[in-house]
RNA sequence: CGGGGCGUAGCGCAGCCUGGCUAGCGCGCUUGCCUUGGGAGCAAGAGGUCGGAGGUUCAAAUCCUCUCGCCCCGACCA
């Protein structure tokens, strides 16, 4: 492997992100412009991500299925306002088969059009709703600006589309599975998120209404971790997918459509990601924990692997994912190094000094801390000391969010905060006109992330116009 | 599409301005010895269409023209 630097987090954001990348050897740049190779490292955490999420969907009624990466390019045309929102960045497929094809076919960008081209002949009855239907898949955007996992021209994520009768039982559906994002945001990510609606300058193109968790990276940036879209019957009337309900009447089916990609390892990276690397926690993490075995002599070193065999026994029943790292080329110290940059949240260094004393040193990812721990019990303080970086993670990245959130009433405040810290998101008073939304990207580059759901209810003057504001709303600037 | 930067060994770079021995250096890689508690050491090796095409010249990594690609900053976006 080649030597790796990586800038500091404080200095160069944007080059220490790229730098933590490769040095973990999560993913490489790809031939095409705005593509990556997702490597080993990188795809095992996408595959955490799924199983965490899948098992989640599972449990709220989803079933997966796979429709085509080709769609008719009428199809998009079918809904105006969808149509409007990525025509620009479609890519489109004109020759086949050596020849020019008669419709060209769009690579998707999104996968509405074509479910619901389906949808139409699955639903004819209030007995075939609610339909839940997600699917794993990779999407093509033709964007003008990408960095790795954050915005690549072709990404991984998942799109869960589902039908309704009634309007309300998809606003619950759309509501729920927000719920899920959070909860996996937090109780995998160790990422505190906050729950919010999108204004309608925001909201996904051809949605009722969007709805977001929204992340703190560690720059005080805002990222986007996840939507949930209301589509109300604006895909049932462009693909003309109406049901009969229990009176005999026939009405068009009410959407939700809801998803999370590859860009959550940017923020995975961006959340937690130290100087020495990127930092995974436990509950991502494929190998949990790597054992570094210290030995001088053969003698020595016999002893201390059939230590290791011993204490490590216990771990793949009691669920803890392992490696023994018992390669003789590199130095301890070399490995150190290694699995720190890997992220790996937990070490066991364990030599002849250790076993004098029936020991082992357990070290942190998180703080670097180094606690010895007896052998016998080894097993239990190793998910204890899990569970304990999990929670810190989460803990320090909510103590940063909350350190750098401020309530601005005044727009010079505003301007000059935005300024001075970079980021952080800024609680402020808006009137709900898209002029003042406006202005406040044109003068700062900060847009409105959410109208949180869960704000208190305070009425003022908007921090721009001055004019009645029912609340306060997130402002930031953003991935 | 505008502004900036860069294409030379797997990775990072020097050489280019001022053309000239066999194109170098660090890391990594191979083999051997020796080592191992925070990126060890020694020795011997392998590895190159200098992004591509054309031109100038006795001679081009180096000068000229064209071209392809990538990265960063901006407008658009998950």
């Amino acid at each position: 492997m080649a030597e790796v630097k990586i800038a500091k987090r404080s200095e160069d954001y944007s080059r220490w992100y790229t730098d933590v990348i490769a040095a973990a050897e999560l993913a490489d740049y790809a031939p095409v412009k705005g593509c990556m190779v997702i490597r080993p490292n990188g795809y095992a955490i996408w595959e955490q991500m799924q199983r965490a999420l899948d098992a989640m969907f599972k449990e709220t009624g989803h079933q997966n299925a796979y429709f085509p990466m080709f769609i008719p390019e009428s199809f998009l045309q079918k809904e105006a306002e969808h149509v409007e929102g990525f025509a620009p960045e479609v890519a489109v497929v004109t020759h086949a088969g050596g020849q020019k094809l008669e419709e060209p076919l769009i690579i998707r960008p999104t996968s509405e059009t074509i479910i619901w081209h389906s949808y139409r002949n699955w639903i004819q009855s209030y007995r075939d709703l609610p339909l839940l239907i997600n699917q794993w898949a990779n999407v093509v955007r033709w964007e003008m600006r990408t960095r790795l996992f954050l915005r690549t021209t072709e990404f991984l994520w998942q799109e869960g589309h589902t039908a309704h009768a009634t309007f309300e039982e998809a606003e619950e559906e759309t509501v729920r599975m927000l719920g899920v994002y959070r909860r996996f945001a937090e109780e995998f990510m160790a990422l505190p998120v906050i729950e919010g609606r999108k204004t309608e300058r925001e909201k996904f193109a051809g949605a009722h209404h969007t709805y977001s968790i929204e992340a703190m990276m560690g720059d005080g940036k805002a990222l986007q971790a996840g939507t949930s879209h209301h589509l109300a019957q604006n895909f049932a009337k462009a693909f003309d997918v109406m049901f009969q309900n229990q009176q005999g009447t026939r009405e068009y089916v009410y959407a939700t459509s809801w998803g999370l990609s590859t860009r959550m390892i940017g923020a995975l990276i961006m959340a937690h990601g130290d100087d020495n690397g990127i930092v995974i926690p436990p509950r991502l993490a494929t190998i949990q924990v790597v054992v570094v075995p210290i030995a001088r002599k053969p003698e020595e070193r016999e002893k201390v692997m059939e230590a290791v065999g011993r204490f490590t026994a216990p771990f793949k029943a009691a669920g803890i994912g392992y490696k023994i790292d018992d390669r003789e080329q590199h130095s301890p110290g070399w490995k150190f190094n290694e699995w720190e940059r890997r992220g790996i949240p937990l070490r066991i260094e364990v030599g002849p000094k250790d076993l004098e004393k029936n020991q082992v040193m357990l070290v942190r990812r998180d703080n670097r801390e180094k606690i010895p721990v007896t052998q016998d019990g080894l097993t239990p303080a190793v998910i204890a000391m899990l569970d304990t970086i999990q929670k810190a993670l989460f803990d320090r990245a909510l103590e940063f969010r909350e350190k750098h959130s401020y309530r601005v009433d005044d727009y010079a405040k505003f301007n000059e905060m935005l300024d001075a810290e970079g980021g952080g998101f800024l609680w402020s008073h808006w009137c709900e006109s898209d002029a003042c939304e406006e202005r406040v990207k044109n003068d700062t580059k900060a847009t409105i992330r959410c109208i949180p759901m869960s704000r208190e209810s305070e009425t003022g003057q908007c921090v721009v116009c001055g004019q009645p504001s029912p609340g306060r709303v997130i402002f930031a600037r953003a991935y």
